[in-house]
DNA sequence: TTATCTATTGCAATTATTCGCAATAAGGAA
DNA sequence: TTCCTTATTGCGAATAATTGCAATAGATAA
């Protein structure tokens, strides 16, 4: 089944409404490779139907996220980035200089994880980590 | 020496210039035990001094995270969070439904480190990690 | 189908964050 | 100390993100 029916069918299963504004953030955002913002994604909507807001984007990615559909990330100067799973498991290496973001392996993360869920009970979504730090050209 | 002294000095090391504003900021962030928002630190500011501007809050948050002596983190609902290393190295496994941060021990992470800086030459914040999942109530 | 319940939307207002630019003042040189 | 350079501030405007509330429209049951 493709990636945005299985969320769609996740969410009618969890009792959320259907409607065709989150059908289309959800198209939109399972298709894309890569983040997009709030307004690239209202931008997209725009073409195709009258009936957006992008109060309802912020609001529908908001949920998205809570039900763990969906990952946002603060990559700093305001830009704020949503992405699906489908992205795949990665981690964000984000440059607090330059601001580049490198896509890392997951790695040896899932240790981590299991030490967290012994420890706190606390069940981390490893596949969309984002960490700040220099990247090679800004440590000089 | 007092950890806001070593900041500014480090700052004025770096070529920045330690105005009155800067010096107000450091202190505070630097003197909380807990992350503090623009807004907190704009308030607590008001009440020594009237040569104040949120903007400015913002401005040098945003300089103290690119040289790496302060950290931002976004914990969603438009709650972004500043604090200094002072807060101590630790991981934030923020419950991406109820909100609630727990403050974890850093625990392996520091090989994960190293795997970064090996394979993408990349030097993370090891100390200031937030990661996003679902807590043990919220699991249920 | 149709009616009912209430989650969801759109709009407008609010709050949070960033930006441009002229005025100011920190830090080094004289 | 005084002057000079230019980084930094404050202000207002622009943009981004969130919220309250009345109107609308999914989903279930009849």
């Amino acid at each position: 089944m493709a990636h945005c029916q299985v969320i769609l069918d996740s969410l009618r299963a969890r009792g959320y409404r259907i409607t065709p504004q989150r059908e289309f953030i959800v198209q939109t955002i399972a298709h894309s490779d890569h983040h997009l913002s709030a307004e690239q994604i209202y931008a997209e909507m725009q073409q195709h139907t009258q009936a957006t807001n992008i109060a309802t984007i912020y609001r529908t990615m908001e949920m998205l996220c809570e039900e763990g559909l969906a990952y946002r990330t603060d990559l700093g100067e305001g830009r704020t980035g949503y992405a699906t799973y489908n992205h795949g498991p990665h981690i964000h290496l984000v440059c607090r200089k330059c601001k580049t973001v490198i896509d890392a392996d997951p790695g040896s993360l899932d240790l981590l994880g299991e030490e967290w869920i012994a420890k706190y009970g606390f069940k981390g979504d490893l596949g969309h980590i984002s960490v700040f730090g220099l990247c090679q050209t800004c440590q000089g």
